[in-house]
DNA sequence: GTCATGTATTCGGATAACCGAATACATGAA
DNA sequence: TTCATGTATTCGGTTATCCGAATACATGAC
């Protein structure tokens, strides 16, 4: 029998995360959750440079948060799982409240 | 009247995401959920030097994700909020599920 | 004050992330 | 095959992260 593997088990978790952890891959992911789109167009949508997308692409496709579909030349992306926006979305309420909290206390301090 | 400064807003986001993207950081905040501790119980519990956990502990407290009570010397440190947990076992369970997916699809390619 | 206990920080070096710019690659049409 | 379109990769430099080891700091008891 087998440890349970929890330090590896714990790492692919943190890559998921790490994958989370950028800026534009999180206005990706949401741009994509409004409407799956490929590379060039979202590059346009966002204002990117196309290289930039694509390589922040290619980070959430190597966690499976996104899957790709070609068209020709086009490669379509989308989301694999639509869990990872309620995740994100409730890490936004997390961080307000919580930046809500730290003004609260920080005007109770007189500041 | 001002822009929604979204660019803002996702770097605050990432910076959340960039907090749970280390492998001890995950297992600090489950072993929280578990049982608040101070920092020397959940070093020896977790097996990870004394200075790490204070470190990881720094940086979650950076996101405030964790919160803090003294006890004498010792410092207390629990969860600021139990939603944090909820989005690593989505997150967990949407891994598992593309784990899967990758598996299938191997089999399915005869490997 | 001095000490014991517990916590936080600093330093230095290794590793990894990010970007712009340039370029290579893939696909389908002609 | 050649070309146009769309996508992916590489290179070089900068910045950030992580750790062990050592050390500094904080608190309360005495």
């Amino acid at each position: 029998m087998s440890y349970p593997p929890i330090q590896e088990l714990n790492l692919l978790h943190a890559n998921i995360c790490q994958a989370l952890a950028d800026p534009k891959r999180i206005q990706i992911l949401y741009a994509l959750d409004e409407q799956p789109r490929n590379v060039s167009v979202l590059a346009d949508a966002l204002e990117m440079p196309q290289p930039t997308v694509s390589r922040h692409l290619r980070v959430l496709r190597q966690q499976s948060l996104v899957l790709t579909e070609r068209d020709g030349p086009a490669v379509f992306y989308y989301l694999a799982d639509r869990r990872i926006i309620e995740v994100l979305d409730t890490m936004r309420a997390v961080m307000f409240e919580a930046l809500a909290r730290k003004t609260d206390l920080a005007e109770a301090n007189g500041f």
